[in-house]
DNA sequence: GATATTTAAAATGTATGACATTTGAATTTG
DNA sequence: CAAATTCAAATGTCATACATTTTAAATATC
């Protein structure tokens, strides 16, 4: 055994998107600044352009940065958004390592606990922006903006909640299952009649978590139960 | 309004990107699979080698493929595992979008109701693996290996929910909580000393999920507040 | 014949130079 | 002053050459 230790062959592209991305995560490129242009990164790194260029485009791919065409383009850090955990649990969806059913299990668990702490920080603002939605799942029948109505409610608990991390998670649950139901098309007062949300918001606004949890566990059950039965006879149809 | 659309330029790297994407999520290409070598797919898509090159790079920081040097490299299908999520949840974490407190709040809500799940789903063989988990808490009080042993009692129960993407959740909320207690590396006997997860562990091998969940609550009370409060500490030392 | 060693081949990685395209800003023009 | 034009700076694409890595086959060595 030598006391040398192997020269780690890093890939230059490699090391190069790893510097950019600490130098990003340590906060030394806000959100909207940009990357020094590829001439620059060029002259920085002492690499080839072809290296430079593919480390921004894995930046691009990992979501951190936006490229921009043009005389005032380059490479602009984004605002690290909680989009990335929802378009990761998309494609973990697509690509069949998660069921539906797995997506209304998690969500009819979860989502009643959100009511409940949104109930717990139920401004009057809030209550006041819970109403108009509820008020306002009426105004149209038609896919998509049905969707969008009846789901409304849902997202406004979901941002209540006071914890990003929930609200992102619970986010992502109501848009795979808004997509679903889209894609079949039920008729919306038959599985999701307006005015379901009515008692939930009145225990939120109440700021009766208790309430609003018992409430929404209720609906979801419902709901869900229904939606993946139309999923289920879908499927079977297919079969056939 | 003329009755045409614009041509929407796409640039010809993200078209093949999309394309090789929408590939794998159709099942094309299978875990473990190689995708075409760079000179098969520069005929297949008639463009050059940097297209091709920037196209695979992106779907490697995306995390769908893995490239591999050498006569029989290429770019290999990624095992889509949930490793994504885990990776998304950190680096909003380092990048501040998310604070500690949010985790903490979010796992105690989330945890109790998986290990109620657990209890429900408990076989024999999960039996013996949590008793085993158990029973080696104590093999080691060094940093990193307790922290592993300490939290594996967790990892199981989250393997048992019958849940991926629950699984998924609890998982990336543990590892990020046990990076910030290998960063500051308290006492483990005095703020986690072995055995707590027994009563919870027999609670779900009796498969008494409502108790199960109360003790799992209980546990992460405790300990949480212990975490958050060191945590806390840390933040006011560096602040003096 | 078994075992090292060398060689060859196939794949990705890097460098370089040229040109194309996009886009905003400076400049000209009416 | 406003609209059109030109210009310049940035990214996007193409083509070619060579470097590196890795495996497998060919070859030499014992």
């Amino acid at each position: 055994m030598t006391p040398f230790k192997p020269v780690k062959q890093v890939k230059a592209s490699e090391e190069v998107f790893n510097q950019l991305k600490s130098a990003i995560f340590k906060g030394q490129y806000l959100a909207g600044e940009k990357l020094p242009s590829e001439r620059e990164l060029i002259a920085t790194f002492c690499v080839s352009r072809t290296v430079v260029r593919e480390s921004i485009k894995a930046l691009e791919a990992s979501g951190l940065v936006q490229i921009k065409q043009g005389a005032t383009g380059g490479a602009f850090i984004k605002e690290l958004t909680f989009e990335r955990l929802t378009s990761a649990t998309k494609d973990l969806f697509f690509m069949n390592q998660m069921t539906f059913s797995e997506i209304c299990e998690a969500r009819l668990n979860i989502e009643p606990m959100v009511a409940r702490l949104a109930a717990e920080n139920c401004t009057e603002e809030c209550a006041e922006k819970l109403r108009l939605a509820c008020s306002k799942e009426n105004d149209s029948l038609e896919y998509p903006e049905t969707v969008m109505l009846r789901s409304h409610v849902h997202y406004l608990l979901a941002d209540m909640c006071n914890n990003r991390y929930l609200t992102a998670i619970v986010k992502s649950m109501i848009q795979l299952v808004g997509r679903i139901t889209e894609e079949f098309q039920p008729n919306t007062d038959e599985i999701h009649p307006a005015g379901l949300h009515d008692v939930i918001v009145e225990a939120v606004i109440a700021g009766d978590g208790a309430k609003a949890e018992r409430e929404m566990y209720l609906h979801l059950k419902t709901f869900l139960t229904i939606t993946q039965e139309i999923e289920r006879q879908y499927r079977e149809s297919l079969a056939s």
